[in-house]
RNA sequence: GGGCAGGUACCCAAGUGGUCAACGGGGGCAGACUGUAAAUCUGCUGGCGAAGGCCUUCGGAGGUUCGAAUCCUUCCCUGCCCA
């Protein structure tokens, strides 16, 4: 029995930034059981990472209302490149390139998404269709004053960077895509605004319902500023082990720890909110509430067992300034190694630049001694611990 | 097609013949501190060398010079203006 539409609206409308419009949405669902829902992926890169599973997430609760997850798969445009948010051209990327990312894409996808309710499409199927004569006359649906109001296109723009043709045609080609699959919605970041609102028109070209355009925060990265983002490399991947997951939310700045609670776990409003007000009223300390919700993300993505288990490794290293449950171990043949040979030979530097560098300022030690002097040689008749900066740990022994 | 301005290390950006492995900022890493791998402060941030020092790097290729990121030639790329 479906939830009736008002009931759907309001679980639709939380943490959500913009909705465009609430009325028209509302409409439609009142007026269709199952609504299309789409959501353009991105192909270049195969992880799926929290700030996008704000997004995935809010599909879900659209699956969970009784709708169709529609996942357009930008192959043609991933061969574009969005050039949203990013202030340069992006690579191309082949097509071998992106059947392989999909193929990675799909096992993590289903982490969030209900298989039975969700579709995949890609876009290569009609816009690589599309003929010259139909370009332009897609082309000739918008003007350039128009396309160029883009934020990013404006910008480059003023700071004399380039902005190629095929750019321009990217926001015109995932509004064709709206227009393909006869999508009801379309759901993005705030930061894809000017894309979503494309399809809108085109739609209305089409002579189409315009799709409901719903826009979800962005969230920031572990650099806690930027978008997190693959090509930031700020980002935490769902599927990342959960002693990475713990340990970069653990660097979170600390005023995004509410944040991530609402957007990017399952934790429940009222906890949030306690969270939230204990924080404001310095009645907690931030790192507890941060060691909660690492513990949350990394519970969703792996077990309960795997989060309190890192958790407690965490306190150890780093509350307790302890070492670890498990470290790994590294054969060295030698009997006795001079401390930046090992250093480099474990691969724990890059170089013995950077290992003389890393001794002199004191990162380095060895079974709970620092070592200072670039020429310590360290013998090998029992296993030692060696440690470089604060939480990486390397047994080495003789083979 | 013509004129002008540019292309510097992971990113931004200074440098216009030696004192430049290259100012500064960001990012990254480390140390101190701490209630956390938050914040803050400090240091480091091409490779090899114990060190003196050596090697590679400033869009590409050549050249001038004792010596070039810096000058010349040519090619490639970007922006602006004119057509």
């Amino acid at each position: 029995m479906a939830v009736d539409a008002e009931r759907q609206l309001e679980v639709i409308r939380s943490n959500v930034a913009e909705l465009i419009s609430e009325e028209e949405l509302l409409y439609k669902l009142k007026a269709k059981r199952k609504l299309r829902i789409k959501l353009g992926i991105d192909p270049s890169g195969p992880e799926i990472h929290l700030g996008f599973s704000v997004v995935l997430r809010k599909l879900r609760q659209f699956q969970d209302l009784g709708h169709t997850a529609i996942m357009v798969v930008g192959d043609f445009t991933g061969m574009i490149g969005d050039p949203s948010g990013v202030s340069k051209t992006r690579p191309k990327l082949t097509k071998q390139q992106v059947q392989k990312n999909m193929a990675k894409y799909k096992e993590q996808i289903f982490r969030i998404l209900d298989p039975k309710r969700t579709e995949f499409t890609y876009n290569g199927k009609w816009l690589g269709a599309l003929s010259m004569y139909e370009l332009v006359d897609l082309a000739s649906k918008y003007t350039v004053a128009r396309i160029l109001e883009r934020d990013d296109f404006s910008q480059r723009l003023k700071d004399g960077l380039p902005v190629y043709m095929h750019e321009i045609l990217y926001p015109l080609c995932q509004g064709y895509d709206s227009v393909a699959i006869k999508a009801d919605v379309e759901l993005g970041g705030t930061d894809q605004k000017f894309n979503l609102l494309v399809g809108r028109e085109l739609m209305r070209e089409s002579d189409m319902e315009p799709q409901v355009v719903l826009m979800m925060p962005i969230l920031e990265g572990t650099d806690g500023v930027r978008k997190m983002s693959k090509s930031f490399n700020n980002y935490i991947g769902i599927t990342e082990s959960p002693k990475q997951i713990l340990g970069k939310v653990m660097s979170l700045p600390d005023e995004l720890i509410i944040k991530y609670f609402q957007l990017a776990t399952d934790a429940f409003p009222h906890r949030v909110e306690e969270y939230r007000m204990a924080l404001e009223d310095a009645a907690i300390n931030p790192r507890d509430a941060k060691l909660d919700l690492a513990k949350t993300l990394v519970r969703m993505y792996h077990s309960a067992q795997a989060a309190q288990k890192t958790a407690e490794d965490f306190q150890r290293v780093f509350t307790q300034r302890e070492l670890p449950e498990k470290i790994d171990e590294h054969k060295i043949a030698k009997a006795a190694i001079n401390i930046i040979d090992l250093l480099v030979e474990c691969k724990l530097m890059n170089s013995r630049g950077e290992a003389k560098r890393k001794v002199r300022e004191g990162a380095i030690d060895v079974d709970g001694v620092r070592v200072d002097d670039i020429n310590y040689i360290v013998e090998l008749t029992q296993p030692i611990i060696l440690r470089a900066g604060k939480h990486k740990f390397l047994k080495v022994s003789k083979k």
